[in-house]
DNA sequence: GACACCTTACTAACCAGTAAGTAAAGTTTC
DNA sequence: GAAACTTTACTTACTGGTTAGTAAGGTGTC
C-alpha cells in the first residue's frame, strides 16, 4: 500500500511545523530538539539527520516564512489597499487565536542579539520585506484616495507594522488589545470597519 | 577604609543591574547565573545567596521596573501631556542607544509563555500600569485640546504603547525606525516636533 | 559568638551535536 | 529477475558543555 501522492520529505516538513509552533509560543532559545523529537515520536538524532544544526532549522524556518509572505503578497495583488490590510489583520488574529502565538518578526527581533549570524541575516531580509509591503499599502491607499492620514506612507507603514507586532505581544496579557488596535489603525487611516 | 554612605546590600543591587542589562539584550531565558557571576567577579553560588531561585531574580527585576515607572510617572505630574510623551520617547531612545536594548514589557510579553507564574503576574501588573499611563496621556491631551486624533483615548494609548514596543524591536534591524515612529506618533496626535 | 557574605565542591538535569550501526527501500548490473 | 550495491531514514549510545540549584565550610565584622 503505497500513497499515490508524493510524500517526499514528509518528516522534514513535520519537523518544521512543530518547530514553528514552538518558535511562536516559546521562542527560539526556549525550545530544544527534545521538544520536537518527543512531539514527533522519534529519537533526538532523527531531527539532527534532517537539520544537522539548530541554526539550519532556524534558517529553514525563516526562509519558509519569507516564501509564504511572498506568496501572501502576490496572491492579493488585485485587492484594494484596505482589503489587503484587512487580510493582514486576519493573519494577525489567526496567530493570536492559535495558542496566543506572536508574529515571527516579533520573536526574531526580540531574540535578535542571541541568534546565530545566518539567522540574523534572514531575519533582516524578512523584516525588510514586511516593511516594504506595509509601506506600499500605505502609499497605494493614499494615491487612490481610499486612505487619509498624517505623515508619510513610509512612517505610516512602519507604524502599522510596529503596532501590530507589539500588539500581538501585549495581547498575551490582555486579549482585548488586538481588537482595539485594529479599530484604531482603521480610524487613523480614515477607514470604516469592514461590514459584518 | 570604609565608605561613609550606606552600602547596605550593594551586591544585591549590582546583581540586579547586571541582570537587567542581560534581560534587555538577551532575554530572560538566554542569560544564566554564570553570566552574572563572571561579570561581577564572584562565584556562581554568591548569586544564589542573594536570589536563591532565578524566579526570585526575575520577580525582583520586574518589581524594580514597576517602582521606577511609578516614580517616572509621579515625577512629571506637572508637565503637559505632550511633554510627558516626549519624556517617554527619550526613555525609549535611551534603551536603544544602550546596546540596542528593548523595553522590558517587550521581553516580558514575548517570553511570557515560558516565564514562571510569579513573573507572569508581575508582568501583567507592569503592563497594566504602563497601559493606564499611556491612556491617561491620550485622554488628558484630548481634554486640554493639545492633542487631536481619531478614535478613543484608550485605543490611542494602546496604539502608542504597542508601536513603541514593536518599534524598539524592529530598530534592531533598521535603526531609523525609532525616529520615524516618534515623528509619526506626533503627527497622528496633531503635535509639532519639539524645538531643538 | 552570631550574623552577613561569600567560597569550594557538588548534583542532576538538560542541551546541541556526533559516531556507528541497522533495516528497508531503491538502483544498478549482469 | 536476482544478486550486489547504494541511499534514505532512522536507531542506540555517547561526548562535552551548560544549566539551576544545594550543602557545607570559611572569614571577617559587629
Amino acid at each position: 500500500m503505497k500513497p499515490a501522492t508524493d510524500m517526499k520529505n514528509d518528516t522534514s516538513k513535520r519537523i518544521l511545523d512543530i518547530a514553528e509552533e514552538l518558535l511562536l509560543t516559546r521562542g527560539f532559545n526556549a525550545f530544544s530538539y527534545q521538544h520536537i523529537s518527543s512531539a514527533l515520536g522519534v529519537r533526538n538524532a532523527a531531527i539532527h539527520y534532517h537539520y544537522p544544526k539548530k541554526t539550519d532549522l532556524g534558517v529553514a524556518l525563516i526562509q519558509r516564512y519569507r516564501r509564504r509572505f511572498q506568496r501572501f503578497v502576490e496572491a492579493q495583488g488585485g485587492l484594494t489597499p484596505a482589503q489587503q490590510l484587512e487580510r493582514y489583520f486576519t493573519l494577525t488574529d489567526a496567530y493570536f487565536e492559535h495558542d496566543q502565538q506572536i508574529c515571527p518578526s516579533g520573536i526574531l527581533t526580540t531574540e535578535y542579539q542571541t541568534l546565530p549570524e545566518e539567522m540574523q541575516q534572514q531575519a533582516n531580509a524578512f523584516v525588510d520585506e514586511m516593511r516594504d509591503w506595509a509601506v506600499r499599502i500605505a502609499a497605494c491607499g493614499r494615491e487612490d484616495g481610499s486612505m487619509r492620514y498624517a505623515g508619510t506612507p513610509q512612517a505610516m507603514g512602519v507604524l502599522m507594522l510596529a503596532a501590530l507586532q507589539g500588539g500581538l505581544q501585549l495581547a498575551r496579557t490582555d486579549q482585548t488589545v488586538l481588537l482595539t488596535l485594529k479599530e484604531q489603525i482603521r480610524a487613523l487611516l480614515g477607514l470604516t470597519s469592514p461590514l459584518p
